[in-house]
DNA sequence: TGAATATATGAACACCTGTTCATGTATTAA
DNA sequence: TTAATACATGAACAGGTGTTCATATATTCA
């Protein structure tokens, strides 16, 4: 296929891609949802919007190994999308701020309602 | 590791655990992220908030096969992210609903705005 | 000090994804 | 009818991901 047809409005189209985020914005937005595309990892951040946890809790809601836990809250962490505050021995994590609580919450209601 | 520390209060985990969005709402939910994760499929997003599109208006403004274009569009398709109305040999693709949208402007928001 | 606890991390492996290539189908135009 | 156009799809392959296992580190307690 050539890169027109007659629908294609080629400066119209030129300028569109230009309003596309730029490159490094899209591999932001890419590497969070990548990060919210895992069961376990989802499971985290709900329970995280609940109250805040150490990596026992985890281990103890959910249905993995303590290692994937922690490479699970490693990638979240690298994403600022969770924080960790050290308490003696115990590393206690919570929801980085309020905009990724929304998203999940946001991904919940269209999941359930579109649904319903 | 065993499944209980000092900090872990059982009864209460597991009442969080059982509070946990069911397993079909969390595969759904990250069936979504799982889309959303593709650099391709979200610059197709990004157009979509800005106006329907047929393919070869994709394959102008992305770099990839239309191929690859196709493929992405049906994995959106699928989860009803996006919609198809056939005009004549076109298909003009649109966004599904507004709830997508803002999802995609609420991860663009959080990227630029903690980055800045 | 030494043992137990809480967490992190590297390696390895099975599985999944995204792309391209080749090709198929459907619609239009000549 | 035939050729061209617009789009879809299956196969296949490279690259990436999530998990477990084994092990390391750090903190507390006896």
């Amino acid at each position: 296929m050539n890169d027109t047809c007659i629908r294609v409005d080629e400066p119209l189209i030129e300028q569109m891609a230009q309003n596309l985020p730029d490159e490094q914005t899209i591999n932001r937005m890419s590497a969070i949802f990548q990060a919210l595309q895992s069961d376990t990892r989802l499971k985290i951040m709900s329970l995280l919007s609940q109250k805040e946890m150490c990596v026992c809790e985890f281990d103890c809601a959910l249905d993995v190994t303590q290692s994937a836990i922690s490479h699970s809250l490693r990638t979240l962490r690298q994403l600022d999308l969770v924080r960790v505050k050290k308490q003696g021995r115990f590393a206690i994590y919570y929801l980085a701020d309020d905009h990724v609580k929304i998203l999940i919450d946001l991904c919940n209601k269209h999941v359930t309602e579109c649904s319903a």
